[in-house]
DNA sequence: ATCCTCCCCTAC
DNA sequence: TAAGGTAGGGGAGGAT
């Protein structure tokens, strides 16, 4: 087989593609979602005089359900109005009177197919709903399959009959949406039964996957190295996805600028408000099968019937919370842990659409919005709160509106916050949820704090919960009893600022709104290389990948990295297919003048994974990224860096053009990286750190304009939580220059000097934070930070407490991160441009030197080698060198020309090369740059 | 001091 | 069986 699970994947592909075809019918005219969930197939109905067939398929369309022109394998239900025994048997699914459509919809309740069964008399004593929902097959007639671990799921039969129905129907719609997994279940029955004759429904795919399925066949058809792995892996990876959409929201939401002309406001009145779906996923799942709602759902890959599933939990909905399953668990342990699980498929078009409806309401109505993730937003309400007290009734409208667009049952799980700063409203996040609305205000901060576990701030994981833990610190009350310097001596400066400010609820940070600085992709599942072959192969794809993420984004950039991970295991990780316990190792390459293509990106990256010297077969993740942005050269000068989002919204907002047409005097930039562009403000004479926003206020629109991202990358950089210059930025005092009157700031120290912060800010704070604040800006200066850790961390060294990658038990210990000199290593290939393995210019040229001067006839494998490097120059954009190369080369020839010319030979051989080395650079850097070598023309014909 | 490289951590 | 991606803040230690 040339593509094993290739025809699988194909019909999956269109199955999905009807799915949402016949979802959109349903979504336009009258309808409901009644029969959500369903699959249908109607066989053996005749259609009446007031009803006729198609007539009737529209009308189970428009009502939520889906119709499938053959019996394919993800039917729940055959609709009948009459069939002959044995062909009923051999259908193997629930075959049902169309009456239990038309009633469920004149009801606008789905109602027990069990009551409508065509006959009700075929094979009684094996028609149990039991065996159709435990036994993992649609067959009505069907004994409990060996892979159920269920069997208590059979007492459901003996539920009240609303329960018992949506159990039914939960299952039936599981099946409906998890294709693959739904024809595995059935061919595992198949074997058990070892009796059905095949219909039309036992499709090829069945065939197809039987005929695949050893368990080697499997992992080799889903590793890295089977063909379109990449492809596959990134469709269906919901970290991807959440990753993809907030780099779309971030773009979208930058290139929108601030909604409102904002009146300048202070920190103390700003009015927050965080907003974050419920269970998002999870939700839009139950919006469209409603019958679920009050059952414990899960969304993940695979149903995880068949042994402790490793797969991911993406979103469990809260009744599946209070059993105690959470987000990022693994199906397996949460199927231990509540029994009648329902495991849902992602479905990323809808959470895609749902997100669009949502930022759509949030930019609207919100002055200013920070993209989250695709679930989650902060926005700014200021300019909304005409008096306080306002805040709720707000916080609900928001929250209706969203419940509407977004189609009504995903919106039920908005959850809004509000606080005067993004850490009170996301913190007041837990209190709002399920479904609601929680406030926090400025004076009720410390005391909400107080009782807060570090756990919970955000930015605070495992590994800082746990070094707290260590001193005896868990809440944040208890957090508050250290002291500035030492937190700073403890966890650093930057983090120790944090935690301070964070524990007493102050946090100063504006909503964020700046362009990617990065683009990467890396894949760390999925990797089992046997040959460097494949390694190199690989990073081949993913830089073609990167390639095309750069050209998305319009972006180059100039350092590239190299990440991979080096497996510290023998055997298999639990995670199937995953990376297990691995040591992480990365290496950068600063390219001078840019990357510029995928070639470039492939072989840098290759060579950097191989000096890593990680064997092929060590290899469990490889990453490439590329940072130091700058604007593509292929897009105009000066065009900011923007994304082509297939997110679409509505209107741009008013000053969209403003941001996209910036002022002409900054179009030389457009090759600088972001950071660069910094030192172009002393095209204003302005320093940076030194803005005054009256002064600001004073020049003229388009220099505002272009001077608002460094302020606004000066608000945001390196100052986490604490308060900052910005506060007094509408104060009298409003200069934001550097404390100390220009004096370096001290960056160890991240508490503001005292004039720096806002009076009225200071005056807002509860007495016992602002005492604090005042002693610690009292006696910055004096503190010796003595470190209680003291030492750097060391790679590697024991367990890391992150969700993702845990070591396995019992897995041995190998030898240390970096490759030791005795083993074998990875070939590195030269650096590029390099000819004859050397990559230095001068031995270059020497090595060229000695070629011409042995007057001997070249050769092609010389010459094409000589081509390749001068190719290589072009690549890296090194012109200047290439030029003088040609140049030196057209005149060593022409002296060893009238050399040789008195002999009679050789002349002409260097010459045709020298005609053909100008031809070929000439169309290559045509090619490459649209324009011609100048001087280079002229030296031929 | 500040920058650079190679990490680690966090969040969704 | 299953899809453990990514951007960005930040720290340690060495080079400058
Ligand atoms: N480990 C995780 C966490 C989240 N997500 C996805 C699924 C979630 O639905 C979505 C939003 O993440 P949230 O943290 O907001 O979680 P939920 O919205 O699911 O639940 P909550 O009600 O706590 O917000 O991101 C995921 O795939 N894996
Ligand atoms: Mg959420
Ligand atoms: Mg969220």
């Amino acid at each position: 087989m040339a593509f094993p699970g290739g025809f699988r994947e194909y019909m999956a592909v269109k199955r999905r593609k009807l799915e949402v075809q016949g979802q959109e019918i349903a979504a336009t005219g009258s309808q409901s979602s009644v029969l959500t969930g369903l699959t249908l197939y109607f066989n053996g109905y005749t259609g009446s005089s007031d009803l006729t067939m198609i007539q009737f398929k529209e009308l189970v369309l428009v009502h939520g359900a889906l119709v499938r022109d053959k019996l394919e394998p993800d039917v729940t239900h055959i609709i009948a109005t009459q069939m002959t025994d044995s062909k009923m048997r051999n259908l193997r699914k629930p075959v049902v009177k169309p009456e239990w459509l038309l009633d469920s919809i004149k009801r606008q309740n789905l109602l027990p197919w069990l009551t409508y069964r065509l006959y009700t008399d075929i094979a009684p004593s094996q028609q149990t709903l039991g065996s159709f929902f435990s036994g993992g097959t649609s067959q009505s007639g069907d004994q409990p399959s060996s892979t159920s671990t269920h069997g208590g799921e059979n007492e459901l039969i003996t539920s009240a009959e609303g329960n018992l129905e949506k159990q039914i129907l939960g299952t039936a719609s599981e099946k409906a949406q998890v294709e693959h997994v739904q024809i595995e279940e059935e061919a595992i029955a198949d074997e058990g039964e070892g009796e059905v004759e095949s219909d039309e429904s036992e499709s090829e795919d069945v065939r197809t996957r039987q005929g695949a399925d050893t368990e080697s066949e499997w992992v080799k058809a889903n590793t890295c190295t089977a063909p379109g792995f990449l492809q596959k892996f990134f469709a269906s990876s919901r970290l991807h996805h959440l990753s993809t959409w907030k780099g779309e929201l971030r773009d979208f939401v930058y290139r929108q600028g601030p909604r409102r002309r904002m009146n300048a406001t202070t920190y103390s009145k700003r009015i927050i408000v965080h907003v974050d779906m419920d269970c998002y996923f999870a939700s839009v799942a139950l919006r469209d099968r409603p019958h679920l709602q009050s059952s414990p759902v899960v969304v993940a890959h695979s149903l995880g019937l068949a042994g402790r599933s490793t797969s991911d939990v993406a979103s469990c909905n809260y009744v599946a919370r209070s059993h105690g399953l959470r987000n990022g668990m693994s199906l397996g342990r949460a199927r231990e842990i509540c029994k009648d699980l329902h495991v849902l498929p992602y479905e990323f078009e809808k959470y895609e659409a749902c997100t669009k409806a949502l930022y759509n309401v949030l930019l609207r109505q919100g002055d200013e919005v920070e993209a989250v993730s695709c679930d989650e937003a902060y926005v700014d309400v200021t300019s909304s709160i005409k008096e306080s007290g306002q805040e709720i009734q707000l916080a609900e409208n928001l929250r209706r509106e969203i419940f509407e667009v977004t189609g009504g049952c995903a919106a039920r799980s908005a959850i809004t916050c509000i606080g005067p700063n993004k850490l009170l409203a996301r913190m007041a996040t837990t209190r709002a949820k399920p479904n609601g609305v929680f406030q926090v205000k400025q004076e009720e901060a410390l005391q909400f704090m107080e009782g807060q576990l570090v756990r919970d701030l955000p930015g605070v994981g495992w590994v800082l919960a746990d070094k707290a833990a260590k001193r005896n610190i868990k809440t944040c009350k208890e957090l508050a009893v250290l002291s500035l310097p030492r937190l700073q001596a403890d966890f650093g400066p930057k983090t120790g600022s944090m935690l301070y400010n964070a524990c007493r609820g102050i946090d100063m940070r504006p909503l964020e709104n700046t362009p990617r600085q990065s683009v990467g992709a890396e894949v760390n599942w999925g990797i089992r290389f046997t040959t460097q072959d494949q390694v190199e192969q690989f990073i081949r794809e993913l830089s073609q990948e990167i390639n095309k993420r750069m050209k998305l984004a319009s972006v180059g950039g100039k350092l590239l990295t190299v990440k991979a991970k080096k497996k510290r295991y023998v055997g298999e990780p639990q995670k199937v297919l995953g990376c297990g316990d691995c040591d992480n190792l990365s290496k950068s390459w600063n390219a001078q003048n840019g990357i510029n293509s995928w070639e470039t990106i492939f072989r840098e990256s290759y060579r950097l994974l191989c000096e890593l010297q990680i064997e092929a077969t060590d290899i469990r993740g490889v990453g490439i990224h590329v940072s130091k942005l700058c604007s593509d050269s292929l897009s105009l000068p000066g065009h900011p860096v923007r994304e082509q989002s297939f997110l679409n919204f509505e209107g741009a907002a008013p000053d969209a053009q403003e941001r996209n047409n910036p002022p002409p005097h900054k179009m030389e930039d457009h090759r600088k990286t972001l950071d660069e562009q910094k030192t172009t403000l002393s095209e204003y004479g302005i320093n940076p750190e030194e803005i005054d926003l009256d002064v600001l206020k004073e020049l003229p629109e388009e220099i505002q304009a272009d001077l608002l991202p460094y302020l606004k990358a000066r608000e945001s950089h390196h100052r986490p939580f604490q308060i900052n210059a910005r506060a007094g930025c509408s104060s009298s005092s409003s200069s934001i220059s550097k404390p100390n009157g220009g004096q370096q700031f001290d960056p160890s120290y991240l508490l503001p000097t005292a004039s720096q912060v806002d009076p009225e800010v200071m005056k807002a704070l509860p007495d016992e934070i602002r005492q604090d604040l005042e002693k610690a800006i009292g006696m910055r200066r004096g503190m010796a930070a003595r470190s209680i850790s003291g030492m750097r961390n060391v790679p590697r060294r024991g367990k890391i407490h992150g969700n993702k990658v845990s070591p396995n038990k019992g897995q041995v210990q190998l030898q240390s991160r970096r490759q030791s000199i005795t083993c074998k290593s990875i070939p590195v290939p030269p650096p590029s441009p390099s000819l004859g393995g050397q990559s230095d210019f001068g031995s270059v040229r020497c090595m060229l030197e000695d070629w011409v001067s042995t007057r001997l006839p070249p050769t092609d494998d010389d010459v094409n080698a000589f081509l390749r490097y001068l190719e290589s120059l072009i690549d890296e954009m090194e012109l200047e060198r290439l030029e003088t190369l040609l140049k030196w080369f057209f005149c060593r020839v022409g002296v060893e020309s009238s050399v040789i010319n008195s002999k009679g030979k050789g002349n002409a051989e260097w010459s045709k090369v020298a005609e053909m080395l100008t031809t070929h650079v000439n169309e290559m850097v045509m090619k490459k740059y649209g324009c011609q070598m100048k001087g280079l023309g002229g030296s031929q014909r």
